[in-house]
DNA sequence: CGGTATACATCATATCACGAGGTATTATAA
DNA sequence: TTATAATACCTCGTGATATGATGTATACCG
């Protein structure tokens, strides 16, 4: 898929991904992969991004000698989403506007 | 809109403002705004874009006492606008994957 | 012992939207 | 007449960001 077609669904695919139950990144990869593929520096970026931006916040966890950083949806996050879904509707109508004019 | 939702689909509506019918950047602005909002700077960074990849050819033409450089779209640029219409159900899937996560 | 899976992270590079600024002519309103 | 808007083009710097390459470390299986 277009890197550039990718960059408007990777953030809200990564908050969905979390969305129900927290999760860490290797987990997180590996769910959105089939859907959506992106590498794991990809991922790693955006995870630091969003929590910056307060979407997200960590907690972390030690399981099996290795660290988890597991991450959990706050209100922004969840309002980023449903701000995504709005403009989806925009989306729609650009798409029919492209194939109108074909 | 977001500008990152915007990358994916901006060359490709201009390319579709152009498929029906030669234009040129102010006419293209005036047919492409209402449907995208994009300003005059993106579109002739996207008009420059497009021809060094082929996807269009430029013919000049006097019009009024003003230059106006008209557009035309090649096999390519119409074949862009197909892949697009491919990736779009790509698009579709990722959204379903959104939606449910919700 | 070596490879694979798990788990994290950084850095340099390339792409690209956009505001700010620039040039020039014609039409319209005050 | 004199602004102001409309028509028509263009460039440059900045910020955002996807990605490959690269690095660290542990657990498990053959």
């Amino acid at each position: 898929m277009d890197a550039q077609l990718k960059r408007g669904v990777l953030d809200v695919c990564v908050l969905a991904a979390i969305r129900n139950e927290d999760s860490y990144g290797y987990k997180i990869i590996k769910d959105v992969k089939p859907v959506l593929d992106l590498s794991e520096s990809t991922l790693y970026t955006i995870l630091k991004r969003l929590e910056d931006a307060k979407m997200m916040v960590v907690w972390t966890r030690e399981h099996e000698g290795r660290l988890r950083k597991y991450y959990h949806i706050t209100e922004k996050g969840i309002r980023r989403i449903e701000d995504f879904k709005n403009e989806w509707k925009e989306l729609m109508t650009i798409y029919q506007y492209i194939v109108i004019q074909s």
